[in-house]
DNA sequence: GCCGTTTTCGGCCCGACTGTTTTCAGTCG
């Protein structure tokens, strides 16, 4: 684990039993927010703690935080930690866990039913002696037997490239329904996270209970966690949760908003509404007249305001004097005060740069994969099959190559309307050498270099490995730069910054592989590329015609890291692309 | 614990739903 990994774990830790011991929820709040930001810092925070002023120059991070993550890099501990933690029981953190109980119901349980664990609750429930606890009913009971089945994917989140099916095959059934005029989801899937923790759907209806009905009934429903009014929540079969919100077609925009989050773009949103005399929440921006009837505290929509905006998200973000902010950027990390980029779109991408046929480990011909791409209105289709290290692959001999760069230039030859490109996906083996010699490369239309294997080396070694592929001048694009797969592996943690300087240095494309179990580059990795005036590639890395069909999680991901269209490789011209590739043949 | 275009002190976002309650606490997003 890297250290801004760890220190971000340890952070989480100190905010859960700040939670159980009731400690001020607004220092609890401050260790869960240097936990987010360290996680999502692209640069080594052991290197920046030589500066304290580093430190506390990064958003959420004041002077306490700072000392704390420079005794743990000189230490390997932090002092309060391990104070906090004698003051709980280890195990109490998972209990925490389980949806539905929170610090202070937590916190009943440990004093009072004397739960130290999973296994103590477990226990617990089934004598029945929990039920002489305040508060402890038998609904409440049953609700976290329920729940305690979820404890231990409750941390788990979904997969982009999951959720998004599943939300889109909701929202398309329900919009068959009578009386539905609007459906769509928000949440973070709508920012295009790489996980995501629970879907949220957003409704505008003629006839609620029918919509709640149809929600609630559907065939893959497993339970019904709440269902009111405006707000229903069930979970799926395979546990994943889907909250529906019934909202007012004139306060959609405020709704949308609201729900797409984050929650620290929120905040910010929230807190510029007041300082201009206003109030915002998912029902609009209000004025804020209550200031002179302090008695009614009801919210501004109860009390018959009229909103200033509601209906749609340009109109809230121009009335606090603010562009329209894409859902990708809502993340509280720099939106409000920067210039925002005009961001890719799946519909300018023109081109694929790294794909594989049957001549490896892909299910497509050379003739398939063509006919695939052009049916996709690309210009160009790089065939860019494994190199002979990638064994499992059915990696290519120097032979073996050499004949399939002839295939490839004679399908080109007979193939109309698109260009196909000779290629390789060429391993980075452990050392930061390339699998093919210099004479063969030198042969190929783009050279993609990859690492497979060794991805648990350390920082170091990863970092100079990938370095040495960079400035190898005869490759072009940086594969999927770490290797990692989305919760089943970690892959290299190299030191981002100097990759993407390196980069820039050698003109040498990183790539977003769109795939989404991979989506790497990662978001914050590709906005460190991208803010040092890098080159990049998003590639699907297709195995298959289906395939194809993963650029949108690589556009999102490309967004999320703030790309501009122009700096992304394959929205080029074929002239531009062509022209940029044969530069260092 | 963090932060500052009214602030280095005094704030820190807001509402729905549930369950156990006779008016609200806790959790969630």
């Amino acid at each position: 684990m890297s250290t801004n990994a760890e220190l971000a774990t340890i952070f989480a830790e100190m905010a859960g039993i700040l939670e159980l011991t009731g400690a001020n929820r607004f220092r609890v709040n401050a260790h869960d927010r240097v936990a987010r930001v360290l996680e999502a810092l692209p640069d080594d925070v052991a290197e920046l703690a030589d500066d304290p002023a580093r430190l506390t120059a990064i958003d959420g991070i004041g002077e306490g935080s700072a000392k704390k993550i420079i005794e743990y890099v000189e230490t390997g501990r932090i002092g309060e930690h391990d104070e906090l933690r004698r003051e709980v029981p280890a195990g109490l953190l998972d209990v925490l866990k389980v949806p539905g109980l929170g610090p202070k119901t937590v916190r009943a349980l440990w004093e009072k039913g004397g739960v130290v664990d999973i296994a103590t609750l477990r226990a617990k429930l089934e004598s029945g002696e929990l039920e002489s606890i305040p508060r402890m009913g038998k609904k409440t009971l049953e609700n976290i037997r329920d729940n305690l089945a979820y404890a231990d994917q409750a941390g788990r989140r979904l997969r982009l490239g999951a959720a998004l099916p599943i939300a889109e095959n909701i929202v398309e059934h329900l919009q068959r329904l009578e009386g539905v005029t609007r459906l769509e989801y928000a949440g973070s899937l709508r920012r295009g996270r790489e996980t995501i923790g629970d879907i949220d759907i957003l409704a505008c209806t003629d006839d609620p209970a029918a919509l709640t009905d149809a929600f609630t009934g559907m065939g893959h429903v497993d339970r019904v966690i709440a269902s009111g009014e405006t707000k229903s929540s069930v979970r799926l079969a395979d546990g994943v949760q889907v909250d529906l919100r019934i909202v007012d077609p004139d306060a959609f925009g405020a709704a949308l908003l609201y729900f797409t989050g984050s929650k620290e773009h929120n905040v910010v949103l929230r807190e510029r509404s007041i300082k201009r005399g206003m109030r915002l929440n998912e029902y609009g921006l209000f004025p804020d007249e209550g200031a002179d009837g302090r008695d009614d505290d009801r919210p501004p929509q109860k009390r018959g305001i009229s909103p200033v905006a509601s209906r749609r998200e340009e109109e809230i973000y121009r009335a606090l004097d603010l562009p329209y902010i894409p859902p990708e950027l809502r993340e509280d990390r720099g939106e409000f005060d920067h210039d925002l980029p005009e961001l890719v779109e799946v519909d300018d991408i023109r081109a694929e740069l790294h794909a594989h046929t049957t001549a490896s480990d892909g299910t497509m011909s050379i003739d398939e994969l063509a006919e695939e791409a052009r049916a996709r209105g690309l210009h160009t289709i790089a065939v860019t099959d494994h190199s002979r290290s990638s064994v499992q692959a059915n990696g290519l001999s120097d032979d073996r190559l050499r004949e399939h760069i002839d295939a490839v230039r004679d399908a080109n030859t007979r193939i109309e309307g698109i260009t196909l490109l000779a290629g390789s996906e060429v391993d980075i083996l452990a050392d930061g050498r390339l699998d093919y010699g210099d004479d063969l490369l030198a042969e190929l239309d783009v050279v993609v270099a990859s690492p497979h294997s060794s991805l648990r080396q350390d920082r170091k070694k990863a970092t100079a490995r990938l370095l040495r592929a960079i400035r190898h001048p005869l490759v072009h694009i940086l594969g999927h730069p770490t290797g990692r797969m989305i919760n089943s592996r970690p892959g290299l943690d190299p030191d981002i910054s100097r990759l993407v300087d390196a980069a820039v240095e050698h003109e040498t494309a990183l790539e977003i592989n769109a795939n989404p179990a991979r989506l790497d580059l990662r978001d914050t990795h590709v906005r460190a590329a991208v803010d040092a005036g890098a080159l990049l590639a998003i590639n699907t890395d297709a195995h298959s015609p289906a395939h194809f069909d993963f650029l949108r999680y690589g556009v999102l991901t490309a967004r999320r890291g703030w790309l501009p269209a122009d700096r992304c490789l394959n929205t080029w011209s074929s002239r531009t692309l062509h022209a940029w590739l044969k530069r260092s043949r």
